[in-house]
DNA sequence: ATTGGTGCAAAGGATTTGCAGTCTA
DNA sequence: TAGACTGCAAATCCTTTGCACCAAT
């Protein structure tokens, strides 16, 4: 409980990120060259805590003008994943979402509506995560809790 | 209670089926007209616990002779995940796997090299599911263990 | 005959790629 | 200026769809 109360200081912390400074030091810290597009992608992405598939980010980015490319935003929101600005998420067989909520939690997708929600500390844990070959590491646990509508 | 019974006896069997007519019994008994190709599919897929994606049944299926077309196999595949004699596994953004093993088990996944394997029983717990809205009801809870190659 | 199943090719949608032009340090 | 980054369009890859033909009841 602690824990997770500590975890959402930081993060909350993260999705008041408004300033465009702010944007441009987060992404200096994660070793990433903050050009123009890249600032704007990240201040709409990391505004707050969300989900979004490369298509509604581009959507949303280019809203009042143009200011970003297709390929731009692909290439980008895959940079920030390996720099660990945003996690992705693997859910929906035809699309990534990308979670600017990189804290540890997991997901609850409604296959129904195609919505992706987070699943918050406590309700629900990993007991253990098992020993592995001494080839590989882990790079994460992914839970999804996959619901659908009743009736 | 009584059915998940069953069913979890049937299961323990799939991986020992062999012959035709107990691949055909098996559609039969998950409501699936057991037609040539499907049964074709199914003798495929099902002959062990396994992970293929799409693409390798095809092959697979038609690696003596062209005996099943591609979208024969979607149409199939998608219709053994609905009816529950296999389990689609969505890890990798670039295809969907469907899983011989319908049992209740999680997976560990290699992202160098796109393999995926089954993490058995123990080796990792969920503490609890949490609650849901009224709304909606749980398909299933997927835990992925993601790991690279280590250096 | 009617219903369901299959095959082929075309369509669709997400993501990647090649390359020329542009910007950052 | 050199190396990075971006944009555009074309190309890819997986999956779905439309529709005519075949099969089983």
């Amino acid at each position: 409980m602690f824990d997770s109360e500590r975890v959402n200081t930081m993060e909350s912390m993260e999705s008041n990120i408004k300033t465009k400074s702010q944007i441009v030091d987060l992404l200096v810290n994660h070793d990433v060259t903050p050009t123009q597009q890249r600032v704007k992608i990240a201040e709409v992405l990391l505004a707050r805590h969300q989900h979004l598939s490369a298509d509604q980010v581009l959507d949303d980015v280019n809203r009042e003008r143009a200011v970003v490319s297709k390929a731009t935003v692909y290439n980008t929101l895959g940079l920030f994943a390996r720099k660990g600005l945003v996690r992705e998420v693997i859910v929906d067989p035809s699309k990534v979402f990308y979670d600017s909520n990189t804290s540890d939690h997991h997901h609850i997708f409604n296959v129904d509506t195609g919505k992706l929600e987070d699943l918050h500390g406590g309700m629900l844990q990993i007991g253990s995560v098992p020993a592995l070959s001494d080839q590989v590491e882990t790079v994460g646990v992914d839970v999804v809790v996959r619901v659908r509508n009743k009736n």
